[in-house]
DNA sequence: GACCCAATGTTAATAAAATAACACCAATCA
DNA sequence: TGATTGGTGTTATTTTATTAACATTGGGTC
């Protein structure tokens, strides 16, 4: 099954809203009440939910649980998946944050950096260790993908050696647009533009 | 004139780049060289600088300098415009930190956050305020784009509040989806979304 | 049990974005 | 000078994403 990125965005948020519904004891949810929460509408929910071949027997609207089950199945692999943060300054401090107390099929295992100040100690619940280690690491503890937050003048020469050592996947935050082979999956962000595009859009609002 | 948000995106994309020719001393570039740094298509280039009207006179590519002119004619303000970050945690820092030793058309002017440890002093380059002085520092200090950067608790009321005295743009991290009156122009980033993504494609090329 | 009703799943229509197709033009060179 | 070439600007097509339309279903009500 083949989902459209757009959706698999979706789903994700969709989960995470309805572990939010189960520590409110809400155990059924409309498909209008998710859109609500989320701020789209009922249809681009069942939609969505058609798409991942789900669909509620009862008229109460959807079993929360079911729904989160299902949900998994689709976005998550069966066994976990390791991950790296790569660079850890604010930004990869940040992003390792988001994997404390979490439970999920993705697991931060380690980052990376140059700084002799950060190397072997545990920063954002995760051990640090230098660059060099990186080929040996990735085969040690199955690293899978990768979060670049490096300052961007690391950036291309880093991704070549992640590359190299069979990275399947990688999230660049950094400002360098990347450039890798086919059958890893490069996801990019860049914040500035982000920024921009807002900025923009406020001064077009003004006129 | 209205643009599409993709091509703003590219636009702030393309100026950056452009920007980088400049200090390699490079006045000239094809829709092709420009596209390949970006890893997009030269269609795509040729297509967006289409829609905001410019052309080349010469046959030698785009002339960089007065390139980066017209984009910025389009996607810069007239004046400058204020920004500021709400809750200068991790995240908060990192997104300051790429305002620093910029000089562009948004400036930072201020960061907010109720860590004591934190207040009046100045962090990632710019000093931080608790968030009672909300109300008067916006106006005083012009605060159009408010970057936010806070635990997710704090989310929906600090927006209430951004909104309450007058915000223009809100460029959203946290995980909070959130709600805006029409007007004010809202922009979301999830970064669990993102890397739950990446998550999943990996596990479908596998696959 | 007959009739609503509210919510669903799906197909159809629309909008947005990316890609392809192509005519044009200035420089180049036989 | 007149074909050729390489790059451009624009229109047309395709693909992707969102929204609308609507028939269907089971549960509640009288």
């Amino acid at each position: 099954m083949k989902l459209p990125g757009k959706t698999v965005e979706r789903l994700s948020e969709y989960r995470r809203t309805l572990l939010e519904c189960l520590t409110e004891k809400r155990n059924f949810i409309f498909s209008h009440d998710l859109a609500a929460r989320l701020h789209i509408t009922a249809v681009q929910v069942r939609r969505d939910l058609m798409l991942i071949g789900y669909s509620s027997v009862l008229r109460k609207g959807y079993d929360v649980r079911e729904l989160i089950d299902t949900i998994s199945k689709i976005i998550d692999s069966e066994e976990s998946m390791n991950v790296a943060v790569i660079g850890i300054g604010n930004l990869g401090r940040a992003v390792a944050g988001y994997f404390k107390g979490k439970r999920s099929k993705l697991n931060l295992v380690a980052s990376f950096d140059n700084d002799l100040q950060k190397i072997n100690k545990v920063i954002s619940g995760v051990k640090c260790y230098p660059y060099n280690d990186i080929e040996h690491l990735m085969k040690e503890l199955d690293i899978r993908i990768a979060i670049l937050t490096v300052p961007p003048d690391f950036a291309r020469e880093i991704t070549e050696e992640l590359v190299r050592y069979g990275i399947k996947g990688i999230l660049n935050f950094t400002t360098i647009p990347l450039n890798v082979p086919s059958g890893i999956y490069l996801e990019e962000y860049d914040m500035i533009t982000s920024i921009e595009k807002v900025a923009y859009f406020v001064k077009e609002n003004k006129i």
